[in-house]
DNA sequence: ACGGTAAGTTCCATTTTAGAACGCAGAGAG
DNA sequence: CTCTCTGCGTTCTAAAATGGAACTTACCGT
């Protein structure tokens, strides 16, 4: 399968991954939440390649996850900033966060990621929760609505009932 | 900058796209999900050469995000089954999902993929709460604690009070 | 004129990936 | 006992992506 294919699939998923699933595409985003937003930045920061950072800058804006915002005339210079489509990509830097946190440290060589929930004053960790009752979700609580097929083995992105036997 | 040397930033965004940030990594482990366990399974609903599947799910199982599970001797034949890391990895489907639902279909050719909250029977979207309060997390709202610098920004992953200034 | 800044582009060597063919260890059929 | 099938890789070659450094363009300040 060629990965331009990826986009057109009918599976949110495949969509999101077709944009965000490189090895730079999530850092870059990144650190635009960490406030970076011009090219030298990014470049010096990441220790990309310039080719490559280019090159992922553009898709980002073809694809309206940046739009380029001028800062000065002559010559043109645009900063990088993340559109609404961006911001909402906040979720995912999160969880990332979460479970790098819990699974990628387990020497605890790292100190953990926290973050203060600043309304209520108390470190937090973000809780996935289902938007109608409030409870909190555990994988084999959902049950995926088929309007068609959503994937190519023809079954629910769901956990399986029996995981682990 | 190479890439096995994300692993040890003392970042938990990076060293999760250590494991998770390729083109294939996540589209495996939504597949795991999908209750796929078995490399023949994995190679005909994803279309990856084998070659590259053989090498993913040896680095997972290696990172302890898949567990190979025995179920024939002679010859000896393996599941790739997700470990508790890799259930862990839920949330990061879900919130892909949601994003790919609602930023990757604009012009509304894909049905989005719904989810029943089976405790308490009705569609959900999962939502970000404070796990202290409860509230639904914006981003603006994050605070984030620095025990020692956790990016090459200097800067703490969070919003921009004005992103869009 | 000269050095500095910002944002790319170009070039080439190295690495990764795609695609197909091949290997292997049994299992079951004839 | 050969013949084919299944399951899981490994090998091979060509194509694509990436890393690293140098080069370009356009302006600014001195």
């Amino acid at each position: 399968m060629k990965w331009h294919e990826l986009g057109e699939k009918n599976c949110p998923v495949a969509r999101s991954l077709s944009i965000l699933g490189d090895r730079w595409t999530l850092l870059i985003i990144r650190n635009a939440f960490l406030r970076t937003c011009r090219f030298e930045d990014f470049q010096k920061q990441l220790g990309i390649t310039r080719h490559l950072l280019s090159d992922r800058l553009n898709r980002l804006v073809e694809k309206k996850v940046f739009k380029k915002v001028l800062y000065q005339e002559a010559p043109k210079r645009y900063e990088y900033k993340l559109t609404e489509a961006g911001l909402a990509l906040y979720p995912v830097m999160l969880v990332l966060t979460n479970w790098g946190n819990t699974w990628m440290n387990e020497d605890g060589s790292h100190p953990p990621l926290e973050y203060v929930h600043k309304p209520c004053g108390h470190k937090t960790s973000p809780e996935l929760r289902c938007s109608e009752c409030g409870e909190e979700i555990h994988p084999r609580d959902m049950m995926p609505l088929m309007d068609g097929l959503q994937n190519n083995t023809g079954r629910p992105l769901a956990i399986p009932d029996s995981q682990d036997g």
